[in-house]
DNA sequence: CGTTTAAGATACCGATCGGTATCTTTACAA
DNA sequence: TTGTAAAGATACCGATCGGTATCTTAAACG
């Protein structure tokens, strides 16, 4: 049974499982042809590159990610319950990721330099797209009177990105979610601070 | 003029830069032999694998990096501006880097999984000396009435820590120092609530 | 000054890399 | 039922990978 775009969809997943996990300079296209069972014709059939690979990859781990992220704040009512699930859904990428292999933002980041130009861009990209999401949450909570009107929008969301990506890093690399509870922890009292 | 020594040297400082600006996979020993003008029978008589050259280019790296972190602290007199000195630390590595690429913690943590046990069991190390460096500097704080004596150390030493390493992804990703500033002024506020 | 020893250079190994040309096979249209 | 176009397999390319065997050369010591 051919079925193109099922074919694209899995070198896509697995692609992406494997650039997340081992890293994309060190991932081959052998190793995608033996995690999905195909050959390189076909993997070349649908991406001419394999850097175009690692682009299309990139965009469908974000696009997992903020897809489960979208679903558990969508659920929640006020802007102090969507920021808690937002730091709920941080904690999972320890327990039971969406993306194996952790956040693929912190993961890309610190392998995308200078000399991988398209894949850092991508990256600025996704992370923007967080902090705007963050941004729009905390606005709406102004705006509907749950938290201060006070508060400096950017500078609140730079540190919820930059507190629970650090701590996700330390409690990856330590095999247990200490550090990542901590700081969701720390972000709740933050956020106790700033409700109304 | 022979030198074995310098030699050695001069491929530890030359590897742990390109190791820590285009990662450990994809940095190549002909990349090494070019940067340090050698050639693999010099590289190999020194280290006898790639392997090795890493887990010690990474100790170089940590030693690099804990050397001026060490002397920045200890010019301070008391428990909150050797923390100030320690976030200022951090700082420069967006604006001048005692080694270029980054910190080595963050750029090994994301790379070293389970692929590479060793450079991840070093890289724990270095958390550790960071997350006890900074416990010290609390524990005697206390000790000496400039802090709080109720402050819980692991908690604090995890939040600055996390907070600090999430912000540098996020401003080396961005290119400015606008994350790591807004993550340092929070950091402040936060050591202001805990100053007697 | 000659001998020795190790530092470092040269030349090469098989394996694997990303990529491509070509062939086979499958689904679908006429 | 057969022709066709595209999906995917196979076989191969030069370059580069990590690593090694061997050779040259420079420094140290008698």
């Amino acid at each position: 049974m051919r079925h193109p775009e099922a074919t694209k969809a899995k070198i896509l997943k697995q692609a992406g499982h494997l650039f997340n996990t081992q890293g994309y300079k060190a991932t081959s296209i052998s190793d995608i042809t033996t995690a999905t069972k195909l050959t390189k014709g076909a993997i070349y059939r649908h991406f001419k590159s394999k850097n175009e690979l690692e682009k299309e990859a990139l965009l469908y781990l974000s696009q997992t990610m903020f897809g489960h992220l979208r679903a558990q704040i969508k659920a929640q009512p006020t802007a102090s319950r969507k920021l808690k699930a937002l730091f709920g859904f941080f904690e999972t990428y320890i327990s039971n990721p969406p993306v194996k292999g952790g956040c693929p933002l912190l993961n890309v980041s610190t392998e995308a330099d200078d000399a991988h130009p398209e894949l850092r861009k991508q990256a600025v990209v996704i992370l923007n797209m967080l902090r705007d999401a963050i941004i729009t949450m905390l606005h709406n909570g102004v705006k509907h009177g749950q938290l201060k009107s006070t508060i400096q929008l950017e500078y609140y969301a730079s540190i919820i990105i930059g507190m629970l990506e650090g701590s996700i890093m330390m409690s990856k690399l330590r095999g247990n979610n200490k550090d990542i509870k901590m700081a969701i922890r720390h972000l709740e009292e933050l956020l106790r601070e700033i409700e109304l």
